[in-house]
DNA sequence: CTAATTATAGACATTAAGACTCTTTAATTA
DNA sequence: TAATTAAAGAGTCTTAATGTCTATAATTAG
């Protein structure tokens, strides 16, 4: 079970974008080139933050994208669901044909799904800024190739 | 984030040979009928269950798959581990390049992954044979189509 | 021993999804 | 008006999942 690149790519944005400026409108270009991936590809995530409101888009000179919310009202789960979907870990063959009442193999997995969801709808934006914070210099660094 | 199909298949394999037949063999071909899979493929996925020692299997006539070990002892994350592999939930980019001593966003995903094993560790084969063991008749008449 | 049965293995084909590029369009501002 | 930037769409490339086919090896019934 994996993520895929696209949501490492969702969830270090978002990170930059709270940690680098939490107001200002920060380029696409930038954001690229800080995870050495093309704009173009990591404009197309982009979009897709935007349309569940995650990050709020300008058009234009200087224009570029922000936090849509405050920082502490986005959690991973937000990021990782705006990218991923919102598929089932496990889907029943049954499904449609006819009710499942109440079968244990999927329960049972619907509440480690749920656990898990949980947990990510639990870690906010802000939460990893903070602890990112002593060494946000450092960190943001590290990842300039 | 969703489980192959492989996995749905070989949770589904592990419960059948738990209820139907703890003990006597079963071949692959009832296996694939009951879930409307072929049995080659099914018997490739059987073979993944087979090398980590989950289920036993048998060739030549009346042979075929039992568990290998009781079904107390046989884990959801045993099942999905043997057909998934164990790959972690979301692939840090420096992997290799530095030690990446102890990112915050990293160590976050890891709690939640490790979270999720904790529990399909925790869900056993008998567990799930016993609770459907009132219905399971229909439960296996349900899958014939 | 022979033949039927069954798992194992490998090569192969098909499909679906993910990752990414290129180009055009639309919006905004200097 | 021109430069800049996001949005959208089509299209490519790669990889992984899914599945088939065929041959081989092991086992047992007869
Ligand atoms: S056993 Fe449960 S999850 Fe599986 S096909 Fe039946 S109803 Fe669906
Ligand atoms: S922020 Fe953490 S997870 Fe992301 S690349 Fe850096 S060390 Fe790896």
């Amino acid at each position: 079970m994996k993520y895929a690149q696209a949501t490492n790519y969702a969830l270090h944005t978002m990170v930059y974008l709270a940690s680098i400026s939490p107001d200002s409108l920060v380029g696409v270009r930038l954001l690229a080139e800080l995870q050495s991936v093309s704009t173009t590809y990591l404009s197309k995530i982009l979009t897709k933050l935007a349309k569940e409101d995650l990050v709020s888009s300008s058009p234009g000179v200087n224009g570029g994208y922000r936090l849509a919310r405050s920082a502490d009202s986005i959690t991973f789960l937000d990021i990782i669901e705006a990218v991923e979907g919102r598929q089932a870990i496990l889907t029943c063959q049954l499904a449609g044909v006819e009710k499942e009442e109440a079968c244990v193999i999927q329960q049972k997995m619907e509440v480690g799904e749920q656990q898990l969801k949980s947990y990510l709808a639990g870690i906010t934006i802000l939460e990893i800024v903070e602890e990112l914070d002593e060494s946000v210099k450092s960190f943001l660094l590290k990842h300039q190739r």
